[in-house]
DNA sequence: GTGGTCTAGACCACC
DNA sequence: GTGGTCTAGACCACG
């Protein structure tokens, strides 16, 4: 169910923080439906209490979950969209890998291929999203 | 020139080692150009000279530069056939980037509008020299 | 079993990476095995914590280790393709020993019998497990 | 002339000393046959004279030239076989090698196609050596 | 002067 | 407890 990488050198907690918000974003979780208990998901990701925990805690934080003492987690009904911020990072992210490329020697064609090719490889990519919504 | 955030979660050498990429990249650090010395940008900057070796040993494997014992660092000469680990760093990178965008809710074709508008941008920014490089 | 030597002209750095690589090797250690803690190591071989760090950070940039922050660091399960990047430093350690060789005055035909014969030493290193293993 | 390598790791004085030894070793340099003058090199080569005169001194500390002050410095006659003690370090350095590349998979066929390779590459091999020396 | 290595000791993030 | 980063300051090798 949750592919968690321990070697990563991105943190459990964040991987686990990034998994959920994307279950969220994608509708997957719906709105005020709850969560798997802190110890269930704990065994079956053998994975340390507290560490689920810290991402859940990190996870009600940002305001995609809330908490109700002695009942569980729930997902929250608010609208998550990716905020300008974020969007800008991304770019500015993108602007980076092409300069990057371009250094390299790359042609727009040869990056392109690349993009096509590591954009197959990621797998599991949801459908049943509005999208568009970011079209220019 | 040079803003590095101390409080970041980015860790100093590597804000140091995308710094320098980026200039190296946009040319405005010439091949074979020598880098300011350990010391000297570790006291304009006012960072540990460890702390700036690291950076450069860094830039070293990565193969932006070169360092000559007792002489300096210096920016390597662009070899216009990218390494396998050069590219295998980009094909990281690129699957990095979509994974990104796709946890964010964006589509195959709002990314590529993302990234045609980055690569016009991104034409161009080449030529002029720049002074003042290694200001804090 | 740790012997090092702090007065080389070899960095006490590359002379652990040696060892441990050595180890490694020839399955003394055994892949996804913990490595002994950078304190603990440090203490042991009265060597300061950093620059067992350094070792192991460069063992992993070699993909002869991984590390898990806050769980330690781990022996890689070795994966039989060799990365391009594994067979170039091979090639390098060859042409390296060769040149060694032909300085020396040695013919092909005397470094081939040299060859045949620590390969014929070589076979059957493998399996005995041994303990004791870090003590300096 | 002297292909000396600034770039390289190893440091200048160095690599002067093992292409002199060579030429000494393979009697493209007589016995009692003058060397260049420290002043001559530095300026063929553009390399500062103390680098020079740091080459000669230790030519000269491991006996491969005497210098007669005011006359120049000058090849001893004495024979320079490869001691025990380089090719222990050699065959150590094979073994090294092999154990490695059997740790990536490789076959011992592999393993002599590279070497091949790299010999062929390995070129300014030269001849009129007795050779056959250390053949067991 | 330059880069490279090492120590001592500190503080952080993670599990 | 673990690894990761950083500072302060030292000493060496090189040109």
């Amino acid at each position: 169910m949750f592919q968690l990488d321990v070697r990563s050198r991105k943190p459990i907690y964040e991987q686990l923080v990034d998994k959920i918000k994307e279950l969220i974003i994608n509708r997957i979780l719906k709105p005020d439906e709850q969560l798997p208990s802190v110890r269930m998901l704990s065994s079956q990701l053998t994975i340390n209490p507290n560490t689920i925990q810290r991402a859940y805690r990190e996870l009600e934080n940002q305001g995609y979950i809330y908490s109700i003492k002695g009942k569980g987690n729930f997902v929250s009904a608010i609208e998550h969209m990716p905020s300008n911020e974020q969007l800008n990072d991304l770019k500015k992210d993108i602007r980076k890998l092409i300069a990057e490329a371009i250094y390299l020697g790359l042609t727009k064609e040869d990056l392109y291929v690349l993009f096509d090719e590591a954009h197959h490889q990621t797998k599991g990519v949801k459908k049943h999203n509005d999208s568009g919504k970011f079209h220019k």
